[in-house]
DNA sequence: TATTGTTATACTCTATAACTATA
DNA sequence: TATAGTTATAGAGTATAACAATA
């Protein structure tokens, strides 16, 4: 280590930025964000959660997710409907248009990390292997 | 792949925003922030670099740069003195109780990465590795 | 009383444009 | 004319607190 601008803060923070870059760019045609393409990823794999686990789950505040599925519903990607045993929860759920966009979108956002990744080639499974790992220590993943 | 919140960037910026509050955490004690931290170290090793230099290997805006330095300034951590050569530009410096509180946050920054990633354990360096090699081909590094 | 989702508001962070001094 | 740094302002993103419905 010894040279604190090589800290894995640092870098973590600069692809992050530059990853979400190259996705924002890949999504634009769609008018899709990166944000709203990965909550819609979460979503599919998770139509179980409550907004709240959602929140939790994408380390966000959860009235930051309301506002995500108010822009979501009103394009028809997602519905909104309350659970049957805590009426107070709302369950989401794709609707065919969502689940249409989210595949188109799933093979540019593919290509865009292949390309973002081009310089580590087949080793980008061992980056996304080390991440969840860390990640799957900390609190609320 | 298949499931799109295991993308890269999903994973990206999760371990980045973890990482940068462990490090705030790490560093309250010196009523420091974490970017404040980074920008420290980064003047220490590149004090050749104009102000806009470094925004640009920040992959931040020249004007954050002018505020942080605004900060770090004030607290007698930094000094600017006009380019020899290009009287338009700054020459940033480490004064000595910059540097002495860059070497105690160097210390509680390494503790704080080992905590971080102490699933992957000696494998951080390898997640270092793959970030950096990454990074290297995106522009303005 | 506590919790889910919502709303309104305040706060922080960042970007944009205009200015100065140098080139 | 163009560039480095600065300033003021606007905009985006986020968090905080108060509210209604439900538990």
């Amino acid at each position: 280590m010894g040279h604190p601008q090589e800290s894995l803060t640092y870098l973590l923070q600069k692809a992050a930025k530059h990853s979400l870059a190259a996705l924002e760019a890949a999504l634009a045609d769609l008018d899709l964000s990166a944000r709203q393409f990965l909550f819609l990823a979460l979503v599919e794999t998770h139509d179980e959660l409550s907004q709240q686990d959602l929140a939790a789950k994408l380390s966000v505040d959860p009235t930051v997710v309301v506002k995500l599925v108010d822009q979501l519903e009103e394009r028809g990607l997602v519905t909104r409907t309350r659970a049957a045993d805590d009426r107070r929860q709302h369950r989401l759920a794709l609707t065919k248009t969502g689940r249409a966009l989210l595949g188109d979108a799933t093979t540019r956002q593919q290509r865009a990390e292949r390309e973002f990744t081009r310089a580590i080639g087949a080793r980008r499974a061992e980056l996304r292997t080390l991440l969840a790992e860390a990640l799957a220590q900390s609190p609320a993943r």
